[in-house]
DNA sequence: GAAATAACCGAAATCGTTTTCGGTTGACTC
DNA sequence: GAGTCAACCGAAAACGATTTCGGTTATTTC
C-alpha cells in the first residue's frame, strides 16, 4: 500500500543520481553530465576522475529523467493481436525474436503490447505513440486495406511494416519477394513432373496472400498449366486450414498431386491430413511450404519450403528505424529480399496418376 | 541529423500538454491534474469541463513525465538470450505472449530485451532496472543454480520466475508440477503395457529438468518398473537432441516400446527420426511429449502430450509481478499448477516384442 | 452573527537529467 | 601589455507531469 512500507520490503536500493556523483566528484552537475557523455568540451582527466566516482557509486542515469529532456525513448513499439495468432505463428515469433535482438544492437529496446480488442487497435498505437513510451513502431501482418498505416502516416509516426500494402510507394517497409517465390516454387513442382498443383491459400486479408496468390498463377502460366479454380483452396495461415484444405481438395476429384501451401503451418497441417487419411508424402502427394521455419525442418517428414531469414529481417528492420526516427524519408527505405527453395523430403517426383 | 529537418519530415505532430490545456480550461496545472486522475476534491463540473477540453484537445499525459515524477514506470522486463533458444521454442512464444496480453490488462507493458552475450545477462537486469526502464521481471527457464535470482533478490528488485529452481523458498514463482506430470506420464504409458520405457531428457542445467526426472523415476517405482540408465538419453529440450536420441536409443538395443520425452519439440523431432527410420508411431513405438503446444495437435501423427496452459500461466503472473510492485512479499505469491494428459495419436498399447 | 468545516482550487517544489548561455582561467599573439 | 582565443566549467532554465501545502470561498453549526 504505502510507498514506505514497500520500500521496506524492497530493501530500498537507493540509486545514485547525477547531483550525488557531482557533489562527491566536486564538480557542477552539467560538467559530470558532459563528462558522462563524452563531450569534447570537457578535459580528460576530468572525465577519467568523473568515471571513476560514478562507477564507485554505481551510478547509472536515469532513463526517465534523460527521456523527459531528450524528448526521445529509445524504445520501439510492436502491437500483436492476442485475439488472433499473437506470437503463436512461429514465423512471427521467430522474427520477434530476433527483431529484439537486432534492437538490441542499436541500443533500443522492444516494448511488446497486446492487444485483445481489434477495435482499440489503433487506440494502442495512438497512446502508446503520445505517451511517449516509444519512438516508432514495426508492424507485422500488414493488411490489403491497412488503417495502421493511414493513421501513423497522416500523424508524422516512424514505423516501419513487415510486408508491404496497396499501397506502399510512401512508407518505409521490408519485404520477401514472395511472388517470385511462389512462382518459383510451381515451377520447381511442375519440374518433378506434377501438372495438377493445388494451391492452399492464405488469410486473404493479408496483403502477402494476394501477392503469392499472384506467384502461384504466374508460376502455372510460366510452366505452361491451365489455371483450375477447383485446385485452390482459401486458407487462413493456420494448420487447420491446411488440414481441412487437402481434404477438401481431395475429396474435389481435382486430382492433384502437389499442394502449394501459403505458409508452414498450412504445410504441415496438410501434411498430417495425409497421414491421418494414410496417404504418403512424398511418394503420393508432394506438399510445400513457405516460410522456412525452423520446425519444418524436423517435421516428419521434413518440409520442402521456400526459406527466408527472420534474423536478415530483424536486422534490416532494425537499422531501418533507426533511420527512421533520425529524420530519413520513409521512402529511402523499402527493401524487397529474396526466398530460396530448401528441398527436404515432403516433396518428390509426381506419382504416375 | 538535426531535430528541426526531423521534425519537418516528420510532420511535427505537437502533442498538447498540461500547461495548454490548463491553460485553455482557465485551471491551473494541478487542478486539471487532479481532474483527470479522478481526485474526490474536484467537483464533478470541473472534472466534466477538464475532460473534454482535453479530450478536445488530444491531449494524453506524456508518460514519460509521469513516470520521472510518480517513480514508476508501469512496464515489465523479459530477457531473452539470442544465443540460445531466444524465443525459438514453442512453449516460451505462447507464453510471452499470453503475458503481454495478461500485462495489458493489469495497464503495464512488456519490454522485450535480448541479450546475445550470456556474460552481459546480469548486467543486462540491473541496467534496466537501475535506468529505470522497468518496474520488475519475469524470468523464463529458470536454472538450477541461478545467478539472476541471486541477483534480482540481493538488490529486492520484483520479480516472479516461470519455474521453480534448487532453493525457491523466498522468491515468487510459478511453476507447473512437472514432477507429478512425468510420473503420470509413465503411469499412463505402463497402463497400455509398455515395459520398457525411455526417457530423452531436457537440458540438465534448467531446474525444471531435474523435476522432470525426478517425475520420470517416481513414476517408474509406482509401476515397478526397474529404472535402466540405458533407457535415458541426455537431451537438451531441442528437437534436435529428440531425433539423436531416439536414434540412440533404439542402436543400444535396450529395447525400448515407449518414448516419453522432456518436452514437444523433443517429441517431435523423436518421432520425425522414428518416421525416417520407417518405424511407425504408434504401432511399433510410442512417443509423448510435455507443454501441450499448439503445434503438436497438427503434428503427425497428433501428439500426446502432458498440457498446462500458458495463457493461465502469463495471467497468474501479471497479478503476481502487480503484487510484488506493490509491495507483497515474494512469499505469498507461489502458485503450482498441474498439468494433464492430452491423449492423441502417438502413443498405443505396447507392440509384441 | 461568529466560528468551524467542507469543498474547491493554485503557487511552488519536485522528480533527475540535459541544454543553453555565459563566465573564468590561462596561454598565445603582435 | 592589451587583446584574442581556446579550454574548461557552472547557474539556471528547460522537459511535463504530480505532490505538498495552503488559501479562498460557500456552507453549516450553535
Amino acid at each position: 500500500m504505502s510507498g514506505k512500507a514497500a520500500d521496506a520490503l524492497k530493501g530500498k536500493v537507493k540509486r545514485a543520481t547525477l547531483a550525488e556523483v557531482a557533489n562527491a566528484v566536486g564538480l557542477a552537475k552539467p560538467t559530470v553530465s558532459r563528462a558522462l557523455n563524452d563531450y569534447p568540451d570537457i578535459s580528460e582527466e576530468t572525465k577519467r576522475r568523473v568515471r571513476e566516482t560514478a562507477a564507485a557509486m554505481g551510478y547509472v542515469a536515469s532513463s526517465r529523467a534523460r527521456q523527459l529532456q531528450k524528448g526521445t525513448t529509445d524504445a520501439i513499439g510492436l502491437v500483436i493481436s492476442s485475439a488472433s495468432v499473437g506470437l503463436q505463428s512461429a514465423y512471427q515469433s521467430e522474427f520477434t525474436s530476433a527483431l529484439a535482438a537486432a534492437l538490441d544492437g542499436h541500443g533500443l529496446d522492444l516494448l511488446l503490447h497486446s492487444v485483445a480488442d481489434p477495435v482499440s487497435e489503433i487506440d494502442t498505437y495512438n497512446r502508446l505513440f503520445q505517451q511517449g513510451k516509444v519512438d516508432g513502431f514495426v508492424l507485422m501482418r500488414t493488411r490489403c486495406d491497412d488503417e495502421r498505416i493511414r493513421f501513423l502516416t497522416e500523424r508524422g509516426v516512424p514505423f516501419v511494416t513487415q510486408g508491404r500494402t496497396a499501397d506502399s510507394a510512401n512508407h518505409a517497409w521490408i519485404d520477401i519477394d514472395s511472388q517470385k517465390a511462389f512462382s518459383d516454387a510451381v515451377a520447381f513442382l511442375a519440374a518433378q513432373g506434377h501438372r495438377r498443383i493445388a494451391y492452399i491459400a492464405g488469410d486473404p486479408t493479408i496483403y502477402s496472400s494476394t501477392l503469392r496468390d499472384a506467384g502461384y498463377r504466374e508460376g502455372l502460366e510460366k510452366a505452361g498449366l491451365p489455371f483450375d479454380p477447383d485446385l485452390v483452396f482459401p486458407g487462413d495461415f493456420s494448420a487447420a486450414s491446411g488440414r481441412l484444405g487437402l481434404k477438401r481438395l481431395l475429396d474435389s476429384s481435382a486430382g492433384a498431386t502437389a499442394f502449394l501451401c501459403a505458409n508452414d503451418a498450412t504445410a504441415m497441417g496438410a501434411i498430417s491430413q495425409a497421414v491421418e487419411l494414410g496417404i504418403d508424402v512424398p511418394s503420393q502427394i508432394s506438399v510445400m511450404g513457405y516460410d522456412g521455419v525452423r520446425m519444418a525442418e524436423m517435421f516428419s517428414p521434413p518440409l520442402t519450403t521456400l526459406s527466408h531469414s527472420a534474423a536478415e529481417c530483424g536486422e534490416r528492420i532494425a537499422s531501418m528505424i533507426v533511420g527512421l526516427v533520425g529524420g530519413d524519408a520513409p521512402t529511402d527505405h523499402q527493401v524487397l529480399l529474396p526466398a530460396h527453395i530448401i528441398e527436404r523430403r515432403s516433396t518428390g517426383r509426381a506419382a504416375n496418376v
